[in-house]
DNA sequence: TTCCAGGCCC
DNA sequence: GGGCCTGGAA
């Protein structure tokens, strides 16, 4: 916990004043919110390689991969690939030219670089095993905060929020639906971490990604088919946002 | 053809 | 807050 967030406890009776990042939940709504996806994911959810592997060093490229490409492009890229570099050792070893050769052509080549290069330090100072704390992963170059919690959820289970850009669509739409989305990053922030039900960070960030790629999408979003709609902050969708 | 999204770095 | 690089929408 951060610090002495409760110091005024019995100072005053003030009732808690949610900070104005802050987003308030209806009660019930966070259970109501983690059940229905949880259960939408269960018979949803895609079946994709790197949901099949804890191996911190596949989700690791995965995670790279995705950052600005497409599944679809990236799946056969991804086992490509891992059966080149197995490991970081070999990854780390290999020449980073020819690990952008490998990346052809996925595009945005200062990813390979800095995979090869977060392989290269990881050998070097960690003895081959991605740290799973937040800060050591954050000081890799080509690691941001979002990957960070993909990795400490993904790949060590950890409840570690993510926010990338379906988190952001999906948590405005329920939970905000007013202003804009991208001016509220923190408040997003706290409501990624406060929903995720202790113990299944995986399954929850996993869910929440697909329901965003595939039911809350961008444009034309499938509302009817939504198990949010009645209490969705958006619904009925009017075409924006 | 132009414009913008998308995580990250600076 | 802008630029990166690229695909896809406008």
């Amino acid at each position: 916990m951060p610090t002495n967030t409760r110091a005024t406890k019995s100072a005053s009776r003030r009732k808690k004043q949610p900070s104005k990042s802050s987003v308030p939940l209806a009660p019930g709504q966070k259970r109501r919110f983690q059940n229905r996806l949880l259960k939408w994911y269960k018979e949803h959810g895609r079946d994709l390689p790197w949901r099949r592997t804890s191996d911190p060093y596949h989700i690791l490229v995965s995670e790279v991969m995705l950052q600005q490409t497409q599944v679809d492009r990236v799946i056969p890229k991804y086992h490509e690939f891992l059966e080149r570099y197995p490991s970081f050792t070999e990854l780390a070893d290999a020449p980073v030219a020819e690990v952008k050769q490998t990346w052809y052509p996925l595009g945005y080549n200062i990813r390979p670089e800095r995979l090869h290069s977060i392989a290269r330090e990881t050998v070097a100072r960690y003895g081959g095993q991605l740290p799973n704390d937040a800060d050591e992963l954050l000081s890799f170059k080509g690691i941001g905060r979002y990957t960070a919690g993909a990795i400490r959820s993904f790949a060590f289970n950890e409840d570690a929020p993510i926010l990338d850009t379906n988190v952001i669509r999906v948590l405005y739409r329920v939970f905000i639906a007013e202003g804009d989305p991208k001016g509220q990053k923190s408040a997003l922030w706290e409501l990624s971490e406060a929903l995720i039900p202790r113990g299944k960070g995986y399954d929850f960030n996993q869910a929440i990604m697909d329901f965003g790629a595939t039911v809350c999408t961008a444009r034309n979003p499938y509302c009817l088919l939504c198990p949010m709609k009645t209490f969705c902050k958006t619904y009925p969708f009017d075409g924006k946002k």
